[in-house]
Order: structure tokens, then C-alpha cells, then sequence
DNA sequence: GTAGCGTAGTTGAAGGCTTGACTATTCCGC
DNA sequence: GCGGAATAGTCAAGCCTTCAACTACGCTAC
């Protein structure tokens, strides 16, 4: 993490100079931030894995496909919209499609496209999930949090998109 | 159904009858927090690994044996530090072996214990990567958000802490 | 129509992480 | 001391992610 260690008055060329070295409220704040997202996500996952037998990442996938009409989207922008590579959206997808959740069809519009759609079988593992995963996020964040904080998180939240956020 | 094996010390979550589902609010909350996170943290990986071939994993081991008197640890409370599981920590401490930049020493007090130590090398290592992860932090979080969104951060960060958190 | 370039998506190898089993050691009650 | 339970750490198998090719198609200009 921000270790505090002195470093000497040799320039490494994308951080040039001493940088600004975070005080003791930055420590503070930045490690909480960590731990917690950390923590929060790791204990999501689990939970939903263990009682569903589905990850988070493959949740998010089958969310995605879900939401749209036709339940079905190309595989570049489900890959954008679940914050995945493109490699590693296609193999997800691969393992999705054994267990019958989602399958492929050529994209009539661009030869070189590709839908991924989502199944009834995966639809319906989609309605089994939602209610665990939703109890744990309330049972691990917003159960945790007075309205002003659930405010902070999404004005905090938005803010760090608009930087980070797609393009 | 699943045998439910609690590692942590934590209630077990129940998810009876009709879940209470996130309103817009909380839905947008929830999104814009783990989107952010789930940026935000890909981001300062990515660019400490590429700046300095060493991952956020690896940088993290390496603070918490630098912050130690001796710059040494046993090995399980510095899986603990690192929110890492035992056996995680153990192939990631040989791989920084392999690089020579920690060692493993019998324990004294326990011969069932080992210690990790940081080397000279270790620790010049990290003194070189230092800079460049407080750059990304500072870029990326703390240039983005005012004096009362830093402040948000850590009180969310720590309320959530005291729910997830170790012991 | 075809050359050249950019885009969409897949693949395979390499390596990291997780789970569960396993060894070795210590602790504790007798 | 001794036997059983608990603790520390490692290891192997399998899954997941990344990286760097690689295939296939579309677009534009000539």
C-alpha cells in the first residue's frame, strides 16, 4: 500500500519528482476505502457462489444479457457493460454456454459479430440468485448505512466514474 | 442443501420469502459504488504491474513486512495484513522468493511457524515501486474528490469495517 | 475486384487463485 | 509422558484471467 518510504531524488520518468506522499487522514481514509471494498466484494462473491453456485462475475453477465430487449447483446458491448475483456468475456461466455445458460448466434447485421443469448434454463438460474444476492447486499452494505451515507457512496461513487468511467 | 461452512465468525445470512429488491436509489447507490471500486482498483493495478512489474498483491505483502520492527512476519498474520487466505499467501510468498526479495525462516517460538522476511532487495524494490502507486492513488482518488468526499470515504469505509471486518 | 487496414471475436499457453487434503508441530488434560 | 485436538503451513488439481497471436469479416480507395 502507501508505504512512507524515502526514496532517492531519482526521477522514474511517468512520476517525476517526490511525490505527494499521502498524510495520516489519506492513510486512513484510502485504507478504509480498500479493506472495505475489498472485504465487501470478496464477502458478496462468496455468499452468492456458495448458495447459488454462481460467481459474481458470471452474475453480472447474466444480469447484463437480462436486461435487454430479446435478452441477448453482442458480445463487445456485454463485455463493456460487465467492465470484462474481451478474452475473458468469451471464455466466460464458453463455460455459460456448457452449462446451458447462454448460447451464441452469428449476428445477422455483421458477419463478424457475434449475440450472446440468454437461455430460459439460464433466465430462470438468473430468478433464483437475484434473491440471495440481493439479500447480501443489504445485509452487508445497505443495512449497514443511515440514508445520508448511502447518498455519500453514490455521490462518491459517481464522481470516481466520471474520471474513470467508460471514455 | 449446502453444508453452509462458516469460515468467519459471522451469522450465516438468511434469504427468506420475498427479498426486499433495491429501489432506483439504491440501485444507482449500489451501481456507481461497485463500478467505481471495480475500475478504480483494475486502474492502480494496472498501472503499478506495468510501471513496475510488481501487482497491488505482490506491493501489499511487501508494505506489510516494511511496516514491521525487523521487516518480518509470520506467515498467518501476514496473510491476515493482506486479506489473503493461507494458502494464497504461500505461493505468492514463493514467488517473491524466487525473486529474492523475501525469505522464509523457521519461527523461534513455534516450529510449526515460519517468517517471512523482506530483503534488502525486497525493500528496494518497493522503496522504487512507492512512488508510482501513490501517484495512481493521488490521480486517481484524492485529485478527484473534495475535502468532504474524503471524508465520506472514510467514515463509509470504516462504518462497513466494523460490520466485515477482521475480529 | 482486390489490396490494405481496421474491427469482432476466439484460442491456447502461462500463470495466479481456491479448495480441500495432507504433514508437522504444539497445546492440553490426564 | 501420552493421546487427541487444534494450529501452521504447504501442495496438487482445477478453474479463471491475461496476453499475444490468429481467423474472419467489413470498409474504403483505387
Amino acid at each position: 500500500m502507501t508505504a512512507r518510504v524515502s526514496v532517492a531524488p531519482q526521477d522514474p520518468v511517468e512520476f517525476p519528482g517526490e511525490p505527494r506522499w499521502l498524510d495520516a487522514d489519506e492513510q486512513r481514509a484510502w485504507r478504509a476505502w480498500l479493506y472495505s471494498a475489498q472485504l465487501l466484494m470478496d464477502r458478496l462473491d462468496r455468499e452468492l457462489t456458495h448458495e447459488t453456485g454462481i460467481s459474481h462475475a458470471y452474475y453480472e453477465i447474466l444480469v447484463a444479457l437480462s436486461e435487454t430487449e430479446g435478452r441477448m447483446l453482442r458480445m463487445s458491448e456485454l463485455a463493456d457493460r460487465c467492465l470484462s475483456s474481451r478474452s475473458r468475456l468469451s471464455h466466460a461466455v464458453s463455460r455459460l454456454e456448457e452449462r446451458g445458460w447462454v448460447r451464441r448466434q452469428i449476428c445477422p447485421e455483421d458477419g463478424r459479430g457475434q449475440l450472446a443469448v440468454l437461455t430460459d434454463e439460464g433466465f430462470a438460474a438468473l430468478e433464483a440468485a437475484a434473491p440471495v444476492h440481493v439479500g447480501s447486499v443489504r445485509a452487508h452494505l445497505f443495512d449497514q448505512l443511515s440514508p445520508g451515507q448511502v447518498e455519500a457512496m453514490r455521490d462518491l461513487g459517481e464522481t470516481l466514474l466520471r474520471h474513470l468511467g467508460p471514455r
